[in-house]
DNA sequence: GAACCGTGGGA
DNA sequence: TTCCCAAGGTT
């Protein structure tokens, strides 16, 4: 019987054919990778969160760090958010571990420990959206859920030549569909790990190895030579830049003072050295860092010249740093968010990347 | 729907 | 160098 979805006509599709094949190469193929030693729900959704937006090369460490760290739901339940934080150091959108420690709270104290099965109570978690809850039940639980990733859409916009948009958010919504007919309800998990693997390993983004691919047969961007125009997705518009003024303050003892953002937005909750903007102002740079430390923390500051500049790349902004030298010239009363600390506590702190630039070149200097 | 939210790697 | 990302989610 001919199903359809959207404008598609999945009828000549093999679906049988397609599983065997696929989970097949996957059984035979997959790579060993930390997270699958075994299928713990909290290990499961620890790495779907580490995952999200970046390369398994880049989490593995990562992972590995925080399942010792924090072995099961309850230690992280029960940890500080600035250690939480400090073991994601490095690996960028901090909203993801500062959701992730509030969902894994939720779950302690309202399930039990134990991590929903269904798409009602566990998609209500923070930071669990429509991919990582169809990741964690059918990887965790063996549930046919969807888990539509970028991978999942490349990988189908070839198979059914999509030419819808994968970075429209409605696009998503028709590979669900899609997958939603053709998933393995036998073993959902190596359905959609298989997937994915397959689009990290063979059907990549630019020259995929068509030869190699188990799924070869079943392609119909294959059979029509269009595998390299597919999927298609749009480009995003170009980061926006900021000009700031950043200063590093010393104390007689070689002391360094620091502050914390606030607990939302860019960088929420991170440390910094002290920094504004300084794109739209009458004053030169240094009055204006002068004036913001003087108005936010009372602080008088002996600012000096600026020892380096740095430029930071995030994904919708750029950040061009200059950074002054700076000497404290009275006595400093710490509060929450400002702390003067020597390198050894600095270590313990969690700083964004350029930061830690920051730091790097003025030890250097 | 579009903007916001990081980072390091590879072509 | 520049561009595009890589197992997305929230607002």
């Amino acid at each position: 019987m001919a199903k359809n979805v959207g404008n598609y006509n999945l009828g000549h599709f093999n679906k049988e054919s397609f599983q065997q094949d696929l989970l097949s190469w996957f059984e035979a193929e997959m790579r060993s990778l930390p997270w699958r030693e075994d299928s713990d729900p909290y290990r499961v959704w620890v790495s779907e969160i580490m995952l999200q937006q970046t390369r398994v090369d880049t989490v593995i460490p990562y992972f590995k760090r925080f399942m010792e760290k924090f072995p099961t739901i309850e230690s992280l339940a029960m940890a500080k958010e600035e250690d939480v934080l400090k073991a994601w150091e490095g690996l960028g959108y901090y909203s993801r571990v500062r959701n992730l420690h509030s969902a894994v709270k939720e779950v302690n104290e309202s399930y039990g420990g134990v991590v929903p099965n269904t798409v009602e109570n566990i998609s209500k978690l923070k930071g669990v959206g429509p991919y990582t809850t169809g990741a964690i039940l059918s990887i965790a639980y063996g549930i046919p859920e969807p888990a539509v990733d970028g991978n999942v859409m490349r990988v189908f916009s070839r198979i059914f030549s999509v030419w819808e948009d994968i970075a429209k958010p409605k696009t998503r919504i028709l590979f669900e569909e899609i997958i939603r007919e053709v998933i393995s309800k036998e073993n959902p998990s190596y359905f959609n790990q298989g997937l994915m693997e397959l689009g990290a390993l063979i059907c990549t983004p630019t020259s995929p190895s068509c030869l190699l691919c188990p799924v070869r047969e079943h392609c119909k961007a294959f059979e029509e030579g269009v595998q390299a125009e597919l999927p298609v997705k749009s480009k995003k518009k170009a980061p926006r830049s900021v000009t700031m003024a950043a200063v590093v303050i010393q104390d007689e003892a070689g002391r360094l003072i620091v502050h914390k953002r606030q607990n939302k937005g860019l960088l929420a909750n991170m440390w910094e050295f002290p920094n504004v903007e300084t794109q739209l102002e009458y004053q030169s740079p240094k009055e204006t860092l002068q004036q913001y430390l003087k108005t936010d923390f009372n602080l008088k500051v002996e600012i000096e010249a600026p020892f380096t500049t740095i430029e930071h790349v995030f994904s919708h902004l750029v950040w061009n740093i200059t950074v002054y030298k700076g000497t404290l010239t009275e006595e400093i009363t710490e509060l929450e968010d400002l702390k003067i600390l020597d390198l050894a506590s600095l270590s313990e702190l969690a700083f964004p990347v350029s930061h830690q630039n920051i730091l790097k070149a003025f030890l250097a200097q």
